[in-house]
DNA sequence: GATGAATGAGTCTTCATTCAT
DNA sequence: AATGAATGAAGACTCATTCAT
């Protein structure tokens, strides 16, 4: 059956990249994107130094590929489960709580997107910009609908209101990575919402979230 | 007078550290931290190459010392303007007044500070987590203050509230750095301070903030 | 008719290594020999990468072989036109017709040869120097066979007169290769065959040059 | 005397650039061009790896310099020389005994620029084809000279017989190279330029060669 | 015999830092 | 104090070659 050696062939490269991706997340989680040597990926992944370069194209490709593969798969969860709902309220809650689970369940992975990816957004800008893009611009029509629908306030810039969401998330995360004895992320979500729907004034209102 | 000599070497010396501090600015913001080389900066600021060990540890050093440096001027000048006020809703929005002016009043610092210096908040958190953390303090110290006063409401923990609070204000002078034509940053204070103040609820109740 | 079938199988063997050898000509004439790369050679021949090592002891061998084989032939075709010929001068008149048209019928071999191959002539001597070591060998014959029956002066020692031969005819090669619109390279054979005879002096007068 | 300081450092400076492309034609000689390290050279010049790239551009800049160096120096004294004769015949025989005299005062050398620099007469071409060019201008020119005197034939193309007199000097030189126990290169002067002027043929005869 | 994925030794070059002047 | 030439450690990447299939 040729067909299905090539298959395994195929699932076979897909197995050995995924490898050297995770051994990537690892090492440049713990010594950081910059000092971290390829060698030390290479060994980490349990492959030879050249390998790594039948799978990418450099150093930075491999960084690149951490965010981008994550990403793509964060936006199609994203897209599955906000599928299935009718308020831009009940979208946003769920977008948060995805984006803290996704981050939540591997804080190496986390540190590498949160604080290894950034040391230049515009590099991040010229690559993969585009993921990140779609991920806001999802974002964006959430909140958009939501100003539509009466949810959320129409005073405010779409802009502002997807930085100021975004932020709000980003921030929690990075500060948990700070943590020395880190929690479980998701425990700050239902604060975390409120706060972005309510904000910071006293709740004389009848809180509508939920 | 030998004193007042001693007082001009000083300054001598104050203003040929400010020189080289700008230039790294400078250099940093245009090239990013890890592709500048001290040679561009010790070229910048018009010294030669060992010139900048006898003002700084060296690259790292002068990285921190852009930081430090920026921080402890800016948290003097909030101690200044917060003195001055009582309600907690002001003093927040005094804050965040001057977070934005400081950093839109200077692309290239805020870029330094935003991007370059995050590759790595481990690394800032070794050398001067001290001054961010000094500025996180003012924060929490505000918003616990309003959760007292009941200007704030009281069911969010403070931790994260100040998280809240500097994550919103933080992305969003990234995302203005990533702005093509960038405009001026503190035109969203207004809106941006209603987003904390309010949420995305829409304002149903009066707006009692100004 | 197992005896076929072996013939048949070695004549297979001798055309795919035609094939590779021919590949390597052009790839070593392309990019040069040192920035030749194996694979190149491989996919220009269609095989795959392990296949020339099947065929060739490694890429030195390759350049060797291909020096090696055009010589083999080359000298066998000599002897042939030469086996049929008396007088010395028609020999050597011969010879040159033969080593002009023989690259000038094939640039990119003439490539390799002039050029790729003398990146040490060292490495020519250890391997097969053995070879050109005949076609002077041949040349040396003709001119000592035409010193000894007047056809050539006696005055100048053998290895030197065979140095020059060679050295002009090598040499009008060689810039014929980096003509940009090359010509027939044979066009210049009387030419040429007349300076070896006759030198740069005017034909009439004996000249005793001082 | 600041001036003389400045002047000291520029001899200095001279000096070792001097020392360093002397080890470099050491090195080259020895282990060839491709297979020569930059640490080798480093260390026969006695300076750190870096120091290299203080004084030249890389690899290739060095056998580049090698070439350029000691042709401009060869051309400045060939044409000191040749200012002071009258005969393209002289001219012609000056020349030639100046390449014999200054390559065969160093066999490292000669080494280099008969072998190593030809590994791709393209690469030449490229940067200081320039300089080569000048050479052959000048041979060019006393060829062209020596036609209209009467002191050459002038049925042959002035570029062919400059191919001629460079080959046959060029070869001459590199069969030197490849000789076991090299006597004095300019041994062969006398005879060479026979060669050339006289060619072949016994020198009696008006020779017609066929 | 043929394949081509994997190997890993090998090297040019960069650049933060030092120190003699 | 200032200089800037010199240092040399460090590392990403290439590619000839091998060998399991």
């Amino acid at each position: 059956m040729p067909e299905s050696q090539a298959a395994r062939q195929l699932t076979a490269r897909a197995l050995k990249r995924e490898r050297i991706l995770r051994a990537a997340v690892e090492v440049f989680a713990c010594k950081g994107y910059f000092a971290a040597r390829m060698t030390d990926v290479a060994k980490a992944a349990g492959v030879a130094d050249g390998t790594l370069y039948l799978y990418f194209d450099g150093k930075e490709h491999l960084l690149l590929s951490i965010f981008d593969d994550v990403l793509s798969r964060f936006i199609n969860r994203v897209e599955g489960e906000l599928a299935a709902l009718e308020r831009p309220r009940d979208k946003l809650r769920v977008m948060v709580r995805l984006h803290l689970e996704t981050l939540g369940r591997d804080r190496q992975l986390a540190h590498v997107l949160q604080i290894e990816t950034r040391h230049s957004r515009r590099f991040m800008s010229l690559f993969s910009k585009g993921r990140l893009d779609e991920y806001l611009e999802i974002l964006r029509g959430i909140i958009g609908e939501g100003q539509q629908s009466g949810d959320f306030r129409g005073d405010i810039s779409i802009g502002l209101a997807t930085n100021f969401v975004f932020g709000a998330v980003d921030e929690l995360i990075t500060s948990w990575l700070l943590e020395e004895e880190p929690g479980d992320l998701v425990r700050y979500h239902k604060q975390l919402v409120t706060l972005l729907f309510e904000g910071l004034a006293p709740c004389d209102d009848g809180d509508r979230s939920t």
